[in-house]
Parts: C-alpha cells; structure tokens; sequence
DNA sequence: GCTTAACCGAGACGGTACGTCCAGTCTTCCA
DNA sequence: TGGAAGACTGGACGTACCGTCTCGGTTAAGC
C-alpha cells in the first residue's frame, strides 16, 4: 500500500530541523499565545523553510502537539532519572496502602504542573484545539492524558484488591469524580486551583456526599 | 470616568441587524465550524457591512458569545412557558425528595442537550476560545456556565437540609463530583456520553468510591 | 417643471454652514493634500453633518470648485480695492503702451501666485482633477482660467489696434505662446519658474523663432 | 548604502505575472477610468494575488507608469520596426531642411496620438497624478516627456546650424512656445485640438506676434 | 569518488481574511 | 424643514498568513 504522493523519506530527515521546530514552536506559543502562532512564524524563528514544515506536519496545532509530546517525553526521562527506585513505572502513582493520601499526593503533583508555565501555554492552546477539531482532540488524549489515566486505573483496582474500593465500580469512572474536577476548573476558569480544594475532591469521592 | 474613544450611540442601534448578525453567526459556526467562521462571512450572510459587527463587538468569539446567551435567553424563555407549575425558577432542578433521582434525570437532559447540534456547535466553539482566552473563558463561565452551576448548589442545600446531604461539605465543590466529569467528556473526547454514565456518576458521587 | 427629487430649498441655507465647508475644505487640501482631504473630513473641521454637503455638492471635487471661485473672489475684490484707479478691470492687464512691459508685468505676477501655496493647493488639486474629469475640467476652465485668459485677448486686441501685433492674428491662440509653457512647466514641473523665463517667453513669442 | 527593508529578490519574479499586471492595469484605466481602477482590481483580472503588486508597486499610479512606460516601449519598437531607413532615431522628427513643415508634420502625428483611446486613458490619469504627486510627476516627465521633448531640441539645433533659427535662442525654451500651447489644451480642455490649430501654432511660434 | 536524488533554506506566488477608512444613504432629534 | 450627528451597507485599502510552488545549495546513498 504505498503512499499515495512522494512521501518523504524520513531517514534523509534533519534531526536538526525538527529540533529547531520543536523549540520555535513551544517558545512562540508560550510568547505570544497560540493564535499568534503561525507556520511562517515558527519557520523563521526556526530558520527553517516554510516546506520542511508542511513536509512533516499538516498544521500548526500537528506540530505543537508533536513538540509537546517530545517536551513530555523529556520531562518523563529526566523524572525517572532523579527516581532511583525499584519501582520503574515513570510518573507512576505511589502505593502506600493510604489510597487517600496517595491520591492527594499526585493530585497535588497535578496541581504544580498545571501551574508551570512551560507546560500550561501548550496543553492548554491543544486542549482548546482539541474542543474544536475532534480529530486532534482524539489523539491529545490518547497520546498525553489517556496512558496519565491509566495510572490512577491502576492505582484503583490495587485498591479495590486491598478493599478500599468497592470492587463493583469501574475504575476508569471512578477517577473522574476526582480528576474531571480539577481538568474543568483549568480549562474553563470555574474555579481555583489549591492544594485544599484537590484534597477535598478525594475526600468527597472516597466518601461520597450521602451521610454515612 | 470618560469613554475610551467615540464610544457608539446605542439607543441608535439597529435591532434588524443585531439579530441578524446573531442568526448568521450561529448558522455559520453550526455549518463550517468555527475556524472556518469569518467576520466577513457572518457580515455578508448577514447583509450587513463589516463595520457593523467592528462597532459593537471586539471580536468574533464577541460576537458568538452574545449570539449565544442570546440563543439561550430563548430557549429558557420558551421552556419558562411550556412549564406551566407554581415552581417559578426556569430551568430549576426539580425537589420530588428523591436526590438521586432528581440528579439523574437534570442529567440525563444535559445529556440531550449536548447533542443538539444547534447548542453544541457554538458552545462547543466558545468553550474552546475560552480554553485559551482567559478573559473570554472567565466571561464565558460567568454568564452562561456558573448560573446553570447555581441551580445544583441550592438542590444540594436543599438536600442537606433534608438529611440526603452532609451538612458540612461545600456544594460549590461537591457539585463538581458528578457534573466535571460530563464536561470533560464533552470537551475532550475522553469517553462516551449517556444515560448510564450519567447515572453511574451520581451513584458513586453520593455514595462514594469506598465501601460502606 | 419640477426637479425630480426634493431639491433642497436655497433659501433656507445655512451661510455659517457654507463658509465653513469652504474654509475647512481648503485649509484640509492645504494640510494633507487633496487625495487624503475626505468628505467626512471636511464635515468634521467644519462643524456639519456629512448630508449637509451632500445636499448642497455633488463630490469633493465639486465642493473645492466653489471653495475655489469664492477664494478667487475674495481676492479679486481685495485686489480692486487697493486699485483706486478708473479701470474698473478687476485683474486687468495693465495697458502702458509697451506690449512686451505689460506681458512681462503680468506673467511676473502670475509667477508669484503660482508660488502663493494658499493658492497653490488648491488650484493644482483642480487642475489634477480636471484633467482626469472632463466635466470638472471644463467648468474648471470655463469659470477659472478662461477669464483670465480673456485679458489676455483683450490687451492683444489693443495692440493689434495700436500695430503692434499683426492684425491678421487670432489673439486667443496667439496667448498660448507665452501663458501655456507656464502652464505647463508648473503643471507638470517640466521646468524651473522664473521672472527670467517668463520674460524669455514674451521675448521669443513676440519675435518669433526664426531671424527677422 | 543597504536596502532598507526586505527586499524582495527580483532574479525569482514572475515574468508572467508582471505583463498580466500591465495589460490589467491598461485595460481597466481604458474601460472603467483611473479613479475606478482599483488595485484589487487588476490583481483580480490579471489572477494575480494583491500581495504580488504590493511587492513590486508602490501605488496604482506606480503601476500605471511603469505599464504605460513598457506600452510605449513596445510601441517604439514597433515604429522603428516599421521604418526602414537609415536614420536610427526611435521617433526621430524628421529633417528636410523646411522647418515649418517638418514641425508641422511632428505635430500633426503628435494630435493624432493624443486622440488614440489607448494611449489617452493612461497618459491622462499619469499626467493627473503627476499635478498632484510631484514625485510622480517628475519621473513621468523624465522617463516619457523629456526624451520627447529633446527631438526638438535637436531639430531646433539642426535649424539653428542652417540659419532658420535664431543662433541666441534656448531651444528648450523655445520648443515650448509650439509644443505647451498643444499641451494644455489636452490636458485642460482649453480649446479644440486640429491640425489647423498646430499648422498655426507653428507659424506663430516661427515668425513672431510682432509685424515684421 | 562521482553522480544523483532528496531534503533543505528561502521566498515568490495565488489566495482569503483581517481590521480600518470613506463613500454615499438614511434616520433621529434639535432649533 | 434645514442642519448636526452618526449608524448603516458597501467596497477598497494595505497587511498578514495560508498552503503551493520553484529555485539553488548541500548532503548522503548507490554506483
């Protein structure tokens, strides 16, 4: 099934090139936003003809999500790096056998990097593409939030082994009640984003908001 | 405190051409989609001169926004009038007593609502141009989202009232338990929308995750 | 036989108004040049609504004609006041006896309201206009320059009387020897303006090119 | 003394857009006039986007110029073609030894020119333009009037060498006593244009107003 | 080691939309 | 009812980018 017009030759490809992309584009986007953000732009920021980009990539928001999930990549590795560990899982989710401090703990975690700005003018200009094109909307998170969801699916069922989870739930429902939360106040402004309010969002989900 | 510059004489304003540009700009997004809605497009759809839309709205995610809480002062009207009950709050969460299942069904037409093409399109488009434009997102919540929110927090209260509630938690936040996670779903594709998600949602935010 | 469509009552117009538009149309042609001089322009420096022009001139080309022919008035009238003498002539030629003298007399004057820049602005942005707008460029002509040009005929005449141009002559065209080059050369600055070149004109016109 | 800005790399223009620019230009001043003519006009009817003119153009007049100036070069060429004999000179006035008549003859060809539409068109909105923009001006002068206007120099300088001229006369200056007379009555419709008129023009010019 | 095909930087090209400025018309309110 | 004010439709402005397309130059693979 060959490729229906000159498809490039990725072994000929400029490692340099894209590197350089990858940077333009993140620094533009975190400088001027990413509607300001053009093709020409991060071209000649990355002294890059306009080609190379459209050789590689089919829109500016393609090339973004790449350039973040590169930054990603990276940031994973040198995670796994300062954790020497046995435990090779990279960002995994601790096991302490307190599922309620362990979720605060990464949840906290979220918090922080919800709050770096490297990170926020990204995946913030690919979550708001991703509401409008579903297409790349799909691959944002198959690609960067759906394995992160994994964790905590693991995390949940490990607790519903120990018993303290009800072992009826589906764990990748149950996450929801405390990670939509904290995804909606990011994304849409609905409200502050704490350390207390994360903790309050286990607390509430262990517990449920029925008296016991 | 003095208007900034040649501020527009409203009381002049023509009604025929706002609600023209309304309809155009709603029709627009909902058949091209937002990124492919231009200013010159809902002007001329609208036989209106581009000026017209420059001298009362700042941009077209402006526009859209007024198109819509326009499109939904409507439709709470027209929903006001074929609810004939003494219960005056339009759009107000039913108190049958049962919470769960009052939750359930308010849901449930949320669901519906959702996937009504005449809605989804434009919120959709705002709700994405609020992602990433804060001060159109803060706008975006403020007016159109937060109202909606208002109405789970005086059910919850009603609730704790009645002992289906604990008194001590904050229904601004517990509200969010069982509502983020249709939103998140809505806005990012992370999974399916239906009746029984939202029905899963309520039982195990009222009920919480861990055994009884 | 009526005008076709609500033609405007003259005698109930505004003087204020018109002497206002004439004012603020040529110091605007003087200020920013004609092609950035704007209706809108004209009406805002004047202190009147845009119909006000409109009912009353046709185009910006049109407003200055009049603005024009009025300054040219003003002039003409303060000219004649400082002229006590019996020659009623308003701009008339002088009449010493010496044709050459006189000639040279008028052209210098000319000379030096060509250089007049109150007068300058205006009469190029005109003249442009004319060229290009035979309609304009004929009234132009026929109510501006054609006057001027009878003087020139009449004096002619006299010394066709007085045997110093031949009779058999037609004067209209016999002008144009000396007053076109002027003409020309600041239309079209096809040639520096001077006292010297003008004299050369009269020189050369009324000798002839060829050896007596 | 570097370029001041970007400029563009003229080795890469497209030489096909460049003559569809020209012929766009000329025919809309043709068929619409030089006010109407707009430069998305001729971007539109030569399929040509604006920004190609914006690259290579400073303005519609600027355009107009260097279309008309590549007319008339065409035109030349055509003449010379057409002319056989051994005198080179593009648009040469000839010399038969009889002045009047060769001035005459020059003349005649020269209304017979201003008559024909295709020159008319642009030649007057150049001339318009240039009364008011002297930048313009001077260089329509210099690239299309001058070197016209130096043929007479050199006949009135081959007159003067036989004894019909006046030895002491500027022929620059006196080339305008026949040709600026013509001039301004086409420019400024100061009076019908014919043979007879330039026949007279000449006879004027050569002999003198005064009795000999 | 020399050819040759590709990627590459560069940027001109045909287009679309931007946001602004005016033209000329229409409407409202004041004197 | 003339005039000041200015909102309206409409259209051109000059600019910014889009995505496509050459154009040398460089560079790596295959002969």
């Amino acid at each position: 099934m060959a490729q229906n017009q000159s498809a490039p030759d990725a072994t000929r490809r400029s490692e340099r090139s894209r590197r350089a992309i990858y940077d333009a584009a993140l620094a533009l986007v975190a400088e001027v936003g990413y509607p300001k953000t053009t093709i020409e732009g991060i071209a000649s920021r990355a002294g890059v003809g306009k080609q190379t980009i459209y050789r590689w990539w089919s829109s500016k928001a393609d090339v973004l999500l790449e350039a973040f999930l590169d930054l990603s990549g990276q940031a994973a590795e040198a995670a796994a790096q300062d954790r020497p560990s046995a435990d090779a899982s990279p960002y995994g989710i601790p096991d302490t056998g307190d599922l309620a401090a362990d979720l605060k703990h990464v949840l906290r975690a979220t918090v922080d990097e919800l709050r770096d700005p490297a990170f926020e003018a990204p995946s913030r200009a690919l979550a708001a593409e991703g509401v409008v094109n579903e297409a790349l909307g799909r691959r944002f998170v198959a690609t960067l939030l759906e394995p992160q969801l994994q964790l905590y699916v693991d995390r949940l069922r490990s607790a519903q082994e120990a018993g303290d989870v009800r072992p009826d739930l589906d764990p990748r429902i149950a996450l929801e009640l405390f990670v939509s939360p904290l995804a909606q106040r990011w994304l849409q402004y609905t409200g502050p984003i704490t350390y207390e309010y994360t903790d309050t969002l286990v607390d509430y989900a262990l517990n449920g908001l029925a008296p016991r």
